[in-house]
DNA sequence: CGCATTTCCTGGTAGC
DNA sequence: TGCTACCAGGAAATGC
């Protein structure tokens, strides 16, 4: 996205089957405004904005959900938003969401108004900011398991349901393991893992099951590399024992029994 | 505040 | 074939 829309500016910004409400809040303010950088902090694409040269303050938000996608050529279906873009073409920014859990919102950059998650955003994986000790002082604070934790997006950003499965089978902790209760050594390794699996997977283009498609419209080639998300009832690929499907906050979660020592029987 | 639970939403599919 | 019931999950809202 940012080598195309860095510099553009919004001309006209329209909501298509979707009604307004706060998962489009402000979209409305896009107009008349220039994209000075297209960024991103875990899941939440960041594009500030300026108008006549500078800083409103303001903030283009996209969250992708489940099942939204960004394209610079129309869907053929759920398009939910067009913005209309200055300069050559491809002219517009189509955001489609079958599900409609995705959010394409302009709000105040130092108020996050409406999103929590964003506002207590951990480190996000990639940064130089996510250290071992950072991860390790994280988890210390909670009680909760330790994939809960991850989803939370406190610890860390960026870390959904496929890939926390996948780092915790890749650094051999088990989904249910209470976050403060994992060793020094393990933080290292679920550290480690995290970065690992996630440049992997963004050079990869992402993880398509359905719907995920890059801007350009192809697949993610990640599915063919995973581990164990979706593998339930398959060898573990390290130690052979069939992979298990569990529920962790309220997750569909996979792990290896075996490599992955449970905290404690459970229901 | 922290953690658990519920809610939003639609397409695909299992089961009858 | 056609119907119902259920499942998938990111993060906000609600409950305790």
């Amino acid at each position: 996205l940012a080598p195309w829309l860095t510099g553009r500016t919004v001309v006209s910004a329209s909501l298509v089957d979707a009604v307004p409400g706060p998962k489009y809040a402000g979209l409305e303010r896009a107009v008349g405004q220039r994209v000075r950088e297209v960024t991103r902090r875990g899941k939440f694409l960041l594009l500030p904005l300026q108008r006549e040269g500078r800083e409103s303050g303001d903030e283009l938000v996209i969250h992708l959900g489940m099942t939204g996608v960004l394209s610079h050529r129309a869907p053929g279906a759920h398009l939910r938003v067009r913005l209309g873009l200055d300069g050559s073409e491809p002219s517009a920014l189509y955001f489609s969401d079958v599900r409609r859990f995705g959010r394409f919102m302009v709000v105040r950059s130092d108020r996050y108004d409406g999103l929590p998650t964003l506002r207590a955003l951990g480190p996000d994986a990639l940064s130089p900011a996510f250290t071992p000790e950072l991860l390790r002082a994280a988890l210390a604070r909670s009680g909760a398991p330790v994939k809960a934790a991850l989803l939370s997006q406190r610890p860390v950003a960026g870390v959904g349901n496929i890939y926390a499965d996948e780092v915790l089978w890749r650094a051999r902790v088990h989904p249910l393991r209470p976050a403060r209760r994992l060793t020094r050594h393990e933080t290292i390794a679920l550290h480690g893992a995290i970065h690992e699996v996630l440049t992997a997977a963004v050079e990869a283009q992402g993880t398509t099951l359905y719907d995920y498609r890059t801007v350009a419209g192809e697949v993610g080639a990640y599915r063919e590399r995973l581990s164990v998300y979706d593998h339930a009832g398959e060898p573990c690929p390290r130690c052979g024992t069939p992979i298990v499907k569990l529920v962790v906050a309220q997750r569909g979660t996979h792990a290896c029994p075996s490599c992955q020592r449970p905290p404690r029987r459970r229901g």
